[in-house]
RNA sequence: CGGGGCGUGGCUCAGUCCGGUAGAGCGCUGCGUUCGGGACGCAGAGGUCCCCGGUUCAAAUCCGGGCGCCCCGACCA
């Protein structure tokens, strides 16, 4: 709670109330919050926040500042604009094509927008730690990124530009950091619990990070855009791109048939799965499908790509012979994980294959077969059910013609077999066999284990108590703070409004002075006083000339923890009438204890 | 980046097909009435119809180009 004497008269609150919600407003809770005068959009992905939310940000980054203050961290800042070197030295100003924004300054040296902090705090931990006395260490900072989505959406949920409580653990070897990977897992559920957000941790990929280990911090919800497998039985929870699963044996028809040998089948038009099954009789988990990608090596020497600065160039640096055509085989009734099939065939970026690629290779798109694949035209990835199931229905690599009963293994070899089939409703779980659900979610934090990537490009050793150099290991947590709010926002929320949780709450009190009578005024004027000199923060509507029907309704609307109403009626009947917003009866609480009664009921909100 | 939609007062939108005086509701200002769940009357302010170019006697409206915003997909640390 704040020390600070806290008080606003509604009438001089900078972000007005709107009756309806503005067009472009698409999840209940954005709409909201524009509506009740939190935020407002300056471009697409880019927001403003205005008074409500940047009260409700900070409360959030106190939060955020205790937690991590608590499992050691020193709060810094560092820059938005960075030069190029450090991103080019780590190699990621060459990976990273439109989402990075770039410029020049006047000199026309290279610069970007931070979009997060990894090269500079290995930077400056190569001059600022140099003695293994000096380890563990952990820093973290509140700092807005910008990262050029694509396509910004869901309100403040996928913006371009966010504010993100970013933390780097620096330590001596892989124990060290895998401890203060644990200490982050623990805070941040800590953080979900006093931001009131339920959060689920799901294991997830490293993307763009590296490193080894990484988790995201996920609410659910319908509105989320990532997809979260999760197995209820034994608690297993994963990002849909890493979910495993076992893989299940066949037993359909012709898959029990082992001895079975290939055989040919005339199937005129049928290029898709659905009408090969349909016309063979059989079901679709009975074949298997080819699906072909393109994947390419990360130029290995960044200095071909240099000086790359619209993304039309990209392509032209990349030669072709960094590319290889992929052909993945999963069961007919499953979709093929793109993730997977990166670490399957080892390339870096994958795109779909065109038909001319395919055909390149000897290949007949839409009867395509993994047998007689021509060697090396094409790395053939077989995932794991396949091998497990038996005979399957599979292309000819012949216009109108199937093979029945084809075996991998036995009839075609794969280059690698790996779980490249995405995780579906109702999987079995890896570990207990229990069957994975689907659902959606929305990722507010992540915590990965970098290891000693960013810290040997910029060269940040230390040395250790035998005087010999070595490289410290870097673990990297972000949460974003808008986010957060927003998903708080979509979580605490009813017909009429918003309804915050104490703890993020912009104000405690949503305070009503109703009445045309002098006496009713006066005492709620007092109230508002009272109430700041006693450290209550409070939102006191004196707007008397509106209707009172507006008043409660723009009440409502901002979703302020309680809402004391003051007036000839509340007088009347002993004093202040006191609500949650929350829900539950009004209460009539006398002037004298209000103050206290307030204060004691919230710390139950 | 592919497909689609939209751009008119502060907000939500009509008007565009079929060219001819810029509109409604809400909001805002003033006066009066009302006063515990989005009140009422009267008066009023407020618009480069996204931008540039073209066609035309005449363009919010037709044509060309651009910009912006939104949705679906691709992508995403």
């Amino acid at each position: 709670m704040s020390r600070q004497r806290v008080g606003q008269r509604a009438s001089k609150l900078f972000g007005v109330t709107l009756r309806e919600p503005p067009a472009e407003t698409d999840t209940a809770s954005h709409a909201l919050l524009v509506r009740a005068g939190y935020v407002r959009q300056l471009a697409a992905g880019i927001f403003s926040y205005l008074p409500l939310a940047w009260r409700s940000l900070r409360k959030i980054e106190q939060i955020l500042r205790e937690e991590m203050d608590g499992i050691g961290g020193q709060e810094m800042s560092m820059p938005v604009v960075h030069p190029a070197e450090p991103w080019q030295a780590s190699g990621r100003w060459y990976e990273i094509d439109d989402a990075m924004a770039r410029f020049q300054d006047r000199r026309g040296r290279d610069m970007l927008l931070a979009m997060t902090h990894e090269e500079v705090v290995a930077l400056h931990s190569a001059s600022e730690l140099r003695s293994y006395r000096q380890l563990p260490n952990l820093v973290y900072q509140m700092q807005t990124k910008f990262r050029d989505e694509p396509r910004a959406r869901g309100g403040l949920i996928r913006v371009r530009e966010f504010i993100m409580k970013d933390s780097y653990s620096l330590d001596r070897d892989r124990e060290g950091l895998e401890k203060q990977y644990q200490a982050h897992y623990d805070a941040y559920t800590r953080i979900g619990r006093r931001t009131r957000l339920p959060l689920t941790a799901v294991r997830s990929d490293v993307g763009m990070m590296g490193g080894r280990a990484a988790h995201e911090f996920m609410y659910v919800t319908p509105i989320g855009e990532d997809t979260l497998a999760l197995c209820d039985e034994c608690g297993y929870s994963a990002n849909r791109d890493v979910a495993a699963f076992a893989p299940a044996a066949g037993s359909g028809p012709g898959q029990d048939n082992s001895g079975l040998l290939p055989e040919l089948v005339h199937t005129p038009q049928a290029a898709t799965i659905a009408d090969v099954a349909a016309m063979l009789g059989v079901e679709r988990k009975d074949t298997a499908k080819i699906v072909f990608f393109v994947g390419s090596k990360a130029a290995a020497d960044p200095g071909s790509r240099a000086g790359v600065q619209e993304s039309g160039e990209a392509g032209e640096v990349r030669s072709a012979a960094e590319e290889k055509l992929i052909a993945v085989v999963v069961r007919g009734d499953m979709e093929v994980n793109q993730v997977q099939v990166q670490y399957a065939a080892g390339t870096a970026d994958l795109r779909p294959a065109r038909d001319e690629e395919i055909r390149a290779a000897g290949l007949v798109p839409g009867f395509a077969s993994p047998i007689g694949v021509t060697e090396g035209a094409a790395t053939v990835v077989v995932d794991e059910t396949v091998v497990a199931s038996g005979g399957l229905v599979a292309g000819a690599n012949k216009v109108d013609y199937h093979f029945r009963h084809v075996r991998c293994g036995r009839d075609y070899e794969p280059d690698v077999v790996s779980q490249v089939a995405a995780v579906y409703e109702g999987a079995p779980c890896m570990t207990c066999a229990g069957p994975l659900r689907l659902v959606r979610g929305v990722e507010v934090g992540n915590i990965f284990q970098l290891g000693t990537k960013y810290c040997e490009s910029m060269e940040a050793r230390y040395t250790d108590e035998h005087g010999a150099e070595q490289p410290i290991w870097m673990g990297s947590y972000g949460i974003g703070v808008g986010r957060l709010l927003a998903c708080i926002a979509e979580e605490h929320r009813d017909d009429h409004g918003l309804v915050l949780p104490a703890p993020v709450a912009p104000f405690h009190v949503s305070l009503l002075g109703l009445g045309r009578g002098d006496e009713a005024r006066a005492a709620a004027v007092a109230v508002y006083e009272e109430f700041k000199e006693k450290r209550i923060e409070v939102l006191f509507d004196d707007r008397w000339e509106l209707s009172a029907g507006v008043r409660f309704n723009d009440s409502d609307l901002r979703g302020l923890p309680l809402r004391v109403v003051i007036g000839e009626r509340s007088l009347k009947a002993g004093g202040a009438e006191l609500k949650r917003r929350s829900g539950g009866e009004a209460q009539t609480v006398p002037l004298d204890e209000l103050a206290e009664v307030v204060r004691d009921l919230l710390e139950s909100c």
